[in-house]
DNA sequence: CGGATCGTTGATCAACTTCAACGGTCGTGG
DNA sequence: CCACGACCGTTGAAGTTGATCAACGATCCG
């Protein structure tokens, strides 16, 4: 299918555009396709543009004092992903998104973003409820942070993204989890005695 | 000086209304005392008000299934607080939200807000405007979450929010930063031994 | 084929929790 | 306005969760 159908499919589910808007919106958009391991955000550099993933899998995560990897956030398909902190204020980035696999995304950069925006009601409107929602799912990772040991978010993060959970890579999973690998890999042993898979 | 007053000088710093914009606007919220150990949110039911805090404290929070309290936000003069997946999606809320002293609110209810939205651009742009904060807000509190030791935190709370640290029960600020009463302790005693305060 | 990357395992260790007990302060009802 | 209980912060000892360290096998990819 052509990917700016399936952009389009998504914009509908959360907003009614005249075809004139649609055609603005779509137009501040740019295919682009990057190869697995490629970075499209890296720290000290502005984050240019506000990335919709058409199809393939991101995933955006800082480095702390001790070196260690810490993944903020997973993007796949018909999913964004950005540093928010930098693309919002324009500031340099403090975080890194890499591709996990060949993928393709749909980017908008931030003047074209502002100017349609101010421009036409409807396109706040759609960003604006992007935005919303941004925030209630990182409030609900926050609350699971903070009431749930490491078992009860793997087994959380089973349930709410099962597809993601199967096509990343282990490594990134524990980092998102707030665990390392080898205590990740401790839990699905324990698991694997109770039930396949 | 008056409470509309204040709430006025925050938009300000947000967009540019025109005076009927304006208007509209502040119609749209009405002010609300609530004594300290008030509740303005609680589980099962339907988060109404987006509040916008004239003056005190409140900080909501939720019980985890080992029946422990985590604070999930504070809020304190010139900030807003919400049980925002309940209030986006207009489903029963998870969280409690509790005034920590004798407070004054500024409230819009969800209809009136969609209204306002709707029916005036530059209203859109305001919230969008702080959907777009609390979503950069709580990614740098991921972050923290993901990055660093409960010290670490600690010492970084000091610093983004000095007067809250002062102002705040120090149970709240333990279980805001993901431990216990007790560890907190532990780090402040370290600490008075180095430096006054 | 050979090196890098990824997941695994087991042993030791550290960060933080839990439990239990105590002193201070605040607010409320008598 | 005082007394009492509830709430809050503190301390120390023992216990757990999850990290660190080190080593190994498998797989992927050039």
């Amino acid at each position: 299918m052509d990917e700016y159908e399936v952009f389009k499919q998504h914009i509908v589910k959360r907003v009614a555009l005249t075809p004139e808007e649609m055609t603005e919106l779509l137009g501040g958009f740019r295919l682009k396709k990057v190869k697995k391991k490629q970075f499209i955000i890296q720290p000290d550099f502005k984050a240019m543009h506000r990335n919709y993933v058409v199809q393939g899998a991101f995933r955006s995560y800082v480095i702390g004092q001790d070196g260690g990897d810490h993944t903020i956030q997973f993007a796949i398909d018909d999913w964004w992903i950005s540093d928010y902190n930098s693309y919002t204020y324009q500031r340099p980035a403090t975080m890194f998104v890499v591709a996990l696999e060949d993928s393709t995304l749909l980017q908008i950069d931030y003047e074209t973003e502002q100017r349609l925006k101010a421009q036409y009601h409807k396109i706040e409107t759609f960003f604006r409820i992007g935005a919303e929602r941004t925030a209630a799912y990182h409030q609900r990772r926050i609350i699971s942070a903070l009431t749930q040991t490491a078992e009860e978010r793997y087994d959380a993060f089973l349930e709410a993204y099962p597809s993601a959970a199967q096509r990343l890579p282990q490594y990134a999973v524990a980092s998102y989890l707030g665990m390392t690998t080898q205590f990740l890999s401790q839990i699905r042993k324990k698991r694997l005695g109770k039930k396949l898979n």
